[in-house]
DNA sequence: TTAGGGTTACAG
DNA sequence: CTGTAACCCTAA
């Protein structure tokens, strides 16, 4: 008996055997016949010896097909529901070598973007002096801190529209490694949503200033520490281009305004490329809300393993390039705006002064 | 069960 | 030898 169940378990890889549980160990009688991905019930010190015996065995290294389970699965289920995802029928075929505890590895956009292993998690000093693990540890951080109530939508919440075409299973799968995807640039959809949620809430006669649609978005949404910076940035650059009209540093929104409403399925994320009618401006920004969000996600459930992680692959791809975008836009926003919103902070400060408050942190941006 | 620190094996 | 992919350990 044992003799049985002992060449089972070094048949497995070891990262099964660490989450075996020794269930037929101990069973009566045993089962005929274990296929691949049947797990095991087993004492601590069970799961010490066979993992004694499976040291040395070789790595076992992720297939494309792995991956794109994986990927299609955190868009399904949400990055962190990795026995969810192991115990889907759809990816457990593909992925019953892997414990939750492989799956985990992938916890950042930027490992989402081809890289489904520890990578990321391993310090190793970059350029900018951040650890690629650390700034993986951020990135997953950041990109769970802004959907506070559904946690379902927050694979999708920062697609935008791509000028690319779709990236089908085969280009992803050798994607590994390329953790930027050129192109034209794009920008971040999600606070884009948030703002005009915010002024169209808000409903203020003549739109909203920032500092109310800061407290707004603050109030409803959990925010990243530099949300400030992002958020003057993204007004600026939505006043720029027309999508909101600033009058007296007041927001409202633009009533041709591309806003969602009523816009047409056939912008959205999985036609990619195949809408070929001529872009009229090159910075024209879609907008997935709630409802579509939810009917893009019903879209991927139908997909098969390969379509759904090609168009999970390139939602994130692109959620990484807008995000980079915005940071980009943030930084260079500073120094504008010390120009440009001089004289609000004044005015701020002087107001913050008047009741007495620290006005410190405003003056610093006069 | 998961997140995250730590360790090991392997390729270059 | 070094960096990285894969895997281990364990607090919460």
């Amino acid at each position: 008996m044992e003799t049985r169940s002992f060449a089972l378990i070094m048949s497995s890889p070891r990262s099964v055997v660490s989450t075996m549980e020794l269930l037929y160990f101990n069973s009566d009688p045993y089962p005929d016949e274990m296929e691949g991905g049947t797990t095991f019930s087993c004492s601590d010190s069970c799961k010490k010896v066979f993992g004694l015996l499976l040291m040395g065995a070789p790595k076992q290294k992720w297939t494309s097909e792995e991956e794109a389970a994986l990927k299609a699965g955190v868009v399904k289920h949400g990055a962190g529901k990795w026995r969810t995802i192991l115990k889907d029928p759809e990816f457990s075929g593909v992925l019953h070598l892997r414990s939750n505890v492989d799956l985990k590895s992938l916890i950042s956009l930027d490992v989402f973007l081809g890289n489904c292993t520890d990578k990321w998690r391993n310090l190793s000093v970059t350029a900018n002096g951040w650890g690629s693990r650390e700034k993986a540890r951020l990135s997953f951080k950041r990109s769970h801190q802004f959907p506070k109530h559904d946690d379902n939508s927050m694979a999708l919440s920062t697609i935008v529209q791509s000028d690319e075409g779709i990236v089908d299973a085969k280009p992803l799968a050798i994607s590994r490694g390329t953790s930027h995807i050129a192109g034209p640039k794009r920008s971040i959809l999600r606070l884009d949503n948030l703002i005009f949620e915010a002024i169209s809430n808000l409903k203020e006669p003549n739109g909203s200033n920032r500092a109310a649609i800061a407290i707004y978005i603050e109030k409803q949404y959990l925010t990243p520490p530099n949300f400030k910076r992002l958020l003057s940035a993204k007004l600026k650059f939505l006043a720029a281009n027309g999508r909101l009209i600033k009058v007296k540093r007041k927001y409202r929104i633009a009533v041709n305004s591309a806003v969602a409403e009523g816009r047409s399925s056939s912008l959205l994320l999985l036609e990619g490329k195949q809408r070929d009618s001529p872009r009229v401006d090159k910075d024209d920004i879609k907008i997935l809300n709630k409802s579509q969000i939810d009917a893009e996600l019903a879209k991927m459930r139908n997909m098969t393993v390969q379509e759904a992680a090609a168009a999970a692959a390139r939602a994130v791809a692109e959620a990484e390039v807008a995000m980079a975008e915005a940071e980009e836009a943030a930084r260079e926003a500073e120094a504008a705006e010390a120009n440009a919103e001089a004289a609000q902070a004044f005015a701020e400060a002087a107001a913050m002064m008047l009741k007495g408050r620290n006005t410190s942190k405003l003056i610093v941006n006069a």
